[in-house]
DNA sequence: TTCTGTCAACTAACATGTTAGAATGCAGAT
DNA sequence: ATCTGCATTCTAACATGTTAGTTGACAGAA
């Protein structure tokens, strides 16, 4: 059985806080970026061997996991990664589509001229770094695009809840090899939505969503062949 | 300060399971029935003493509660039994409206005799429920009822995922004063998310079933007044 | 060879001891 | 009368010891 090796993990001095949310985030951006590979098992005695810690803040941490659904906890046993599967990411999809489209039609519907603004730089923003080297910073932007829509619905729980509902999607996004003219359909499929809000068009706001949303998916779609080895089914 | 009174916790023998999850349940049924009052400070060790346990299945509980938002943990200080406000049930209610009625599209769009034939017979049962004194069974099958829509996806969290961003609005609804005809209202509405469904009407499920989420909203509404003293804002 | 029962080793779950931080109340100063 | 600082007493957080359930390997029987 592969096991994870616990020498992946970043140390959490630097962090402050809770002892057991920094140990969490340490294992979580492990297995986000797949320091931590599907299917493998987690020693708890690893972790705090390597970390420092006793057992207790680590409990709670894969916890907490286990509720987002990133690793599984088998009773009396052991406690492993969650393997990535199609289902999941379908799953996911849904869930977050269904939350987007929502956002997309409050805010079409209740847009003000200053939200209108905010998208409107965001999309210079991203078509200035299409062609950056470094994809984090669009990523970045991408992010703060959904969450400027999210929040004219004033739903303070609702980015939260969209990163909870995608977090299978959120892993195995990091496993896409990098599509040439990908970023020009994204912030195409970006231009759509804002427009669409600028123009109170709730119809067209939560088509170009859910058409966004599904793009997502269909690259994902070719996972399946891409990584056989981590994606079952 | 108000306090929760441990005392109303009901006896965790009769289940089986991880002791964590049993206080858990047991924890979760004394918020939601208000036998603890939102805004009750919670003692561990009262628990503790109550259901003759240690401190750690009570901590992971409360953890989880956490996530779930029904109670709040101060560092170092004491947990809380969250309070009721509008502007979380209004939250809810968003959240709960978005997933819904992605599920009643859904449902509409890919409905089987099967599915069609399981509403007929969950209203058929509602209906006669109308005048049961035991409005609990009723609630049942209503649940049932939003269930069997939400099976159609083959989303397997969806049920859990509604249900964790439903938690104020469940909280809430206990509040609520019998209210004469409002059952029967419940079911028109029912019925015409059922009939949408079984004409495969998109647009007819995705309208009723949001309409039938805000009735709810609306009748919550007036807790503002009712109840003040457990709602605020 | 294959199946089965037993046992050893390992794990999470639980209990309990210890630490550190927050709140509360009171004494003394202004 | 009010504000400030300290000490007491809470609490959750963390560490660690103990229990019990699961797994897997191995021995022996068929």
């Amino acid at each position: 059985m592969s096991e994870a090796d616990a020498s992946k993990l970043t140390a959490l001095n630097e962090l402050n806080g809770l002892l057991s949310d920094r140990v969490h985030s340490a294992i979580k951006s492990a297995i986000l970026s797949l320091d931590f590979l599907p299917g493998a098992s987690i020693r708890k005695t690893d972790i705090c061997d390597q970390l420092g810690v006793s057992r207790s803040p680590v409990s709670e941490a894969l916890t907490k996991l286990a509720t987002e659904g990133l690793v599984e906890i088998v009773p009396q046993s052991g406690t492993r990664v969650t393997r990535l599967s199609m289902d999941a990411i379908r799953e996911d999809t849904f869930l977050r589509e269904a939350l987007e489209v929502a956002a997309s039609r409050y805010a079409a519907r209740h847009r003000t001229p200053e939200i209108v603004a905010r998208l409107k730089r965001s999309l210079e923003m991203q078509k200035m770094l299409i062609l950056d080297v470094d994809k984090e910073e669009f990523m970045q932007t991408d992010a703060a695009f959904h969450q400027s829509i999210m929040s004219t619905t004033k739903v303070t729980r609702l980015p939260a809840t969209v990163g909870s509902v995608s977090t299978q999607v959120d892993r195995a996004r990091h496993l896409l090899l990098p599509e040439p003219g990908r970023l020009t359909d994204t912030v195409d499929e970006h231009v759509a939505i804002a427009t669409a809000i600028e123009q109170q068009d709730e119809q067209a706001a939560e088509q170009a969503m859910r058409h966004h949303v599904r793009q997502l998916l269909q690259r994902l779609e070719a996972l399946k062949t891409d990584r056989p080895d981590l994606i079952s089914k």
